[in-house]
DNA sequence: TTGAAAGCGCTAACAA
DNA sequence: TTGTTAGCGCTTTCAA
């Protein structure tokens, strides 16, 4: 068995109050008692035992975090942020990845909310009902990162994506063309749907450009299926010239079809992307990106989380961070 | 308050034990006792309290992970492996990031054993003595994954890495290189220092080449670095003309230093690399490299830990996995 | 400044 | 097949 809090009472000839009372810094302590009591944690080894602590107490310091698929670069970065405001006020970290299903998110939230979890961080492409309703009658703050709130009116950290579509969009616009592809990721994502793609022909329309239909291509979000669906665009006989790609996953594999079928960019085609990784500045040429702060998407999100938790009044629960564009060698 | 089990068993008439064994699938029941249990479970929204069930039966159903930094590929992508394989047996995952700080390795771990993690799977460069003698004494099973284990007798799940980099260069060599660089991770990881490098030192001398310490470049295992750390390589008399980095981020660093100074690959270069995600593929030409399998090293991890905790007999619990090259562009 | 004692919500003997 | 009961290791009143 391990040492309890009642083995460094008895060693330090004291209740297990007074021991308690030590650990948790309570100031009510004689210091003389208080190093006596120092002395004996470290002569035996002892270590507060935090599920008796959590079940005492009723705050485990921890919070849970559901995420898509942390091998994602995006989920990953952004979990990262998290992390590190975690670690800053103390808490831990319980992760889990749903893979997008609607059932498993349930069963995920389900399952840290009967861990106790101090408070939630959830990431998702869309909210079912049934997570709406569970999570609107759970007990412990919950922020949405990344992720559209529909109607439930949860605390949220996103940027404006619409505002960054549309402004890629524009870009290209500006530069001449009056072909532009979106080529986008799952339009099962209220990301995708309802703000890049909006942005996007938002943009179109204010130019007086026409919607084409073939010039909207959707994309899995992955680099091979990218990389397939580019050969989509390129047999059209009306070729677009610009192309916004809705992460650099789908932008390097639109890059790699364009190449790859001896195609120039940006000579032949102007392309601009989300930025979620390394890849749209480690290819050659580098790709004009909306740059996401990802990792600070996490750490505000778990910073606002922490005010949940306190009870802190929050002025503004649906936090919009800035982005910014970087303009590289893939327009001109 | 929430409901507890107390609740369930007013409701239904019967004990709470007879709910525990219930809830806990006790086959100990009568079917009807049982419907009846269930159906009061599911009007009052009974949740178990999973923190006061790890305190009564010791078993928290949670295992710890402490890593480098999930926000880099290597690690977000091993920890999905262990998280499908934590899913599988019914395991949470607390999940750290430690920055390879010795120190904060330490906080961690006392830390998750505070919490009581009933296994632990442990990622380092390289472990302190501090560590070890804390793991030598922890009363949970711990596996280290993608670490090396120097003395302790700790399980780890790896891949022969000294193997794989001796075939790397062996290839270099084969096609004809006299000159071979290695373009390494920091020497403060075991593995590049005590596999890799040593891989590709056993390949040169047994091919009879000279070990030239200006082929020998270490960087800090970024993308940026190693495009800067290129410029040595480039402003030698005598520049290699095989070029084996340490993985894929180092590798397109390198590969673009060169094809922004004008050389070509694999005509003037020709390169080989650790595969760590996407890059090496989605970059033109792409790189030929070793694919290291790290979603089965974390699931691998992981279902040995299952293992260890169930107190099974395991047999080899230093566990070796295959990995295979993939011959690319890179190469001729 | 300290201690006694009552829980926190559950599991797991043990008894019936 | 079911119930009783004694903890699990703490926190937190309340009293002293």
């Amino acid at each position: 068995m391990s040492v309890t809090i009642y083995d460094v009472a008895r060693e330090a000839n004291v209740s297990m109050a007074t021991v308690s009372r030590v650990v948790n810094g309570n100031q009510n302590v004689k210091p003389a008692t208080r190093k006596k009591v120092l002395e004996c944690i470290e002569r035996l080894g002892y270590r507060p035992n935090a599920v008796a602590r959590g079940l005492a107490s009723k705050k485990t310091t921890t919070i849970g975090v559901i995420v898509p698929d942390i091998s994602k670069s995006y989920y990953a970065e952004l979990s990262r942020g998290i992390a590190d405001v975690a670690t800053m006020y103390e808490y831990n970290i319980i992760l889990s990845n749903s893979d997008k299903r609607p059932t498993r998110e349930v069963e995920l939230f389900e399952d840290h909310l009967g861990k106790q979890v101090d408070g939630l961080i959830f990431m998702s492409d869309s909210l079912s009902e049934e997570i709406k309703s569970g999570m609107a009658t759970a007990n412990v703050p919950i922020v949405l990162a990344g992720t559209l709130d529909s109607d439930t009116n949860l605390p949220t950290v996103n940027i404006d994506h619409e505002e960054a579509a549309y402004e890629a969009v524009k870009k290209l616009i500006d530069n001449g063309h009056k072909r532009i592809a979106h080529v986008s990721g799952p339009m099962s994502r209220d990301i995708n749907r309802l703000c890049k793609k909006v942005g996007y022909e938002r943009a179109l329309r204010e130019a007086g450009l026409p919607l084409i239909e073939e010039y909207f291509v959707e994309t899995d979000n992955t680099y091979d299926d990218a990389y397939e669906k580019w050969k989509l665009l390129r047999d059209l006989d009306e070729k677009p010239t610009g192309i916004f790609a809705g992460n650099d996953e789908i932008g390097v594999g639109i890059l790699n079809g364009i190449r790859d079928d001896g195609f120039a960019v940006p000579g032949d085609f102007e392309m601009i992307c989300f930025q979620h990784s390394l890849l749209s500045r480690a290819v050659r040429p580098q790709l004009t990106a909306i740059v996401v702060p990802l990792y600070d998407l996490g750490a505000v999100s778990m910073r606002l989380l922490t005010k949940l938790m306190n009870g802190e009044e929050v002025e503004e629960t649906n936090v919009a961070l800035p982005y910014r564009m970087e303009e590289r060698q893939s327009t001109k």
